[in-house]
DNA sequence: GTCTATAACCGGATAGAC
DNA sequence: GTCTATCCGGTTATAGAC
């Protein structure tokens, strides 16, 4: 057989514990200084163990800092889903706003990290996603559900151009929330699914 | 008297020539390679010049890094300052959006590196503006001019936030056009006014 | 003014002791 | 599994020749 590759098999044992470790110092670490200053050694200082251990658990560098990414993103993405998925259909958009602000409000780290990964990957020329997937696709599905459904069709006609507007309305909101934590995150969201023209699960009582 | 430091006085000759080539290779090559890459080797070989050359011009790496975000900053800020200030004040922000989105999407570059100079501040903690002067103090001022002067207050009631969903979607509008140049960013612009339920410029004829 | 050469440093990654 | 020691490459910045 070939040699133990940690991570591409079962993890059965403290290596999980380790791994979780040494991803939670990187988010830590890249939340504050930024995916430049997130070096091996610091993450490894920030971890408390080794640099070569470090790279026992993973391959290089770029492998932990692509972990941490990899996780935060699914935390947020598990966080929405779970939302939007028990949500009236035409109430959906709204769900998910608001379940977007509400999770990255809580953790703001999160939010830095995930900032930081996306300017990370625009800089080395990324092509990831064939033209078309942007980043608000799943959101846009969700306005096409919502919109099919209630027949006047709010906001912009464009399906696209909706979830792009209101994906940087989410972004724009979680900026200032960071550099500003007494911004009422709440009312935010209320106000973006007020100029979008969308259901509120919150209007009905 | 003290020695010569270039770009604190006259820069009276060539010398403006060199900073401009010097400044101008190294805002391609962030918004090519992003902030981390741009590496005094580089942007030295970029601008056809050696690497003392660039040190002696300026005072380090950062020196010209920052020259070269304030100057993509001040050309923006020109640029939209003359659309804005001869427009009727009740249409500014709608001024405001269009000329914003117009002159980055006809500079693209330029809207890369000013993403990239954004990420590389947010890295480094720097708390550059005391709470409150956020990034869209300019647009929240002429949104409350606007609002003064025609009754019917559109859009959130709070100008703050106005100002942040607004500046969101610009941001996210030039986004999705740097990935997809052919992304109509002039209807986007139209979507953002009707959607904050401003006087739009345009509509009259 | 511009360049070459060099100093001092820090980055990632490997080898191997324990 | 975890650590220390080491190597190599690339980085900023300086010194000084031209």
């Amino acid at each position: 057989m070939a040699a133990y590759t940690p991570g591409t098999d079962a993890p059965t044992r403290i290596e999980r514990l380790r791994r979780a470790q040494i991803i939670n110092a990187t988010i830590d670490l890249v939340a504050a200084r930024g995916h430049a200053a997130a070096s091996l050694s610091r993450i490894a200082a920030a971890a408390g163990v080794a640099k070569g251990t470090v790279i026992y658990h993973f391959v290089s560098r770029d492998a932990v800092l692509d972990a941490a990414y990899d996780h935060v993103l699914a935390l947020l993405i598990e966080q929405v889903a779970a939302q939007v998925e028990d949500a009236d259909p035409s109430r959906a958009p709204a769900v998910y706003v608001r379940a977007m602000i509400a999770h990255l409000s809580a953790h703001p780290a999160h939010a830095r990290t995930l900032e930081q990964a996306g300017l990370a990957a625009a800089a080395s020329g990324e092509p990831s996603r064939p033209p078309g997937r942007s980043r608000w696709e799943p959101l846009a599905q969700l306005i096409g559900e919502a919109t099919s459904s209630s027949d006047p069709a709010p906001g912009p006609s464009d399906i696209r151009t909706a979830a792009i507007l209101a994906g940087g309305m989410i972004d724009a909101v979680v900026r200032e929330f960071l550099e500003d934590p007494a911004y009422d995150t709440a009312a935010a969201a209320r106000a973006i699914i007020a100029v979008m023209g969308w259901d509120d699960p919150e209007d009905d009582r």
